[in-house]
DNA sequence: GTGTTTGCAAAGTGTTTGCAATTTA
DNA sequence: TAAATTGCAAACACTTTGCAAACAC
């Protein structure tokens, strides 16, 4: 057995910590979602697989479930485009690098990028995240 | 007169090397966008300044153009979330810091942040783009 | 003249919302 | 039982597209 395999009981100790209600739609998404290390996905591809498990789970509740569990910080949102969002199971500090061509991302270990001085930032505000994003492409043929 | 000032001529001359056709509705536009200075706006912005100076232009076209403006390189396409994409006239190399709160986007020169090593990109791809967003947040009350 | 661009309205995407029915604690 | 959550469909915001008319070269 795994040592990353997580079980039901541990799913609905996570979600009551973060204030949310073990409802059977989320341990069954939280089971896909955080059942096997780091990932990332859309909320379409998440429904996707919700159907190929069996699992019947509207994509309104996919997306209410991902909005509640980025809300609590057990996932991370990344914007690529207009058109893509992506969810994050790593939620350290970390960077992305995102093929463009495939549509595929990966983490970026922070100790991958040396990031030294940050500019000043206006008065009142605080930081609240540094986003680096690497986008690459396939080299013409 | 100010040394930014951008006169027909050479918002014409800009489009004709950059491959486009110098129409009413580019020149137009190519003024709002590059008469004064770096700046950072969203379609919709546009669109309602045009409307605001008495440039009759639909929103397809604001689309249109900056799409392709950005195609040549003349715009750089900002992505900050699934509902915002912003259009930057600063096409040199440069980083971003984002208001959250206020909705607005600042540049960062390169140099404020000092970028060390990269991670290993995939075989046969190379890089597109580097972007980093610092977002920021009003402090609590 | 010929190929490009425009404007409109319509179609698309990805995401959110209103609300009644259901489920959780 | 009260409050939270679900599912559905409808609404949304932003962006793209099809096509005929207008335009640039």
């Amino acid at each position: 057995m795994p040592t990353t395999s997580i079980n039901r009981d541990q799913l609905r100790t996570h979600l009551r910590r973060a204030g949310l209600r073990a409802t059977r739609a989320r341990l069954d998404l939280a089971t896909l979602i955080f059942g096997e290390g780091d990932r990332h996905f859309t909320a379409e591809a998440l429904h996707r697989e919700a159907g190929d498990a069996a699992i019947d789970v509207s994509l309104a509740t996919i997306y209410n479930t991902l909005n509640r569990l980025a809300a609590v910080g057990l996932l991370q949102r990344i914007v690529l485009d207009s058109r893509r969002t992506y969810f994050d199971t790593n939620t350290q500090p970390h960077h992305h690098l995102f093929d463009e061509d495939a549509g595929r991302l990966e983490d970026v270990p922070v100790g991958a990028v040396e990031l030294n001085g940050l500019p000043e930032i206006p008065d009142g505000t605080h930081i609240e995240s540094v986003d680096i994003v690497i986008r690459v492409r396939r080299d013409e043929a």
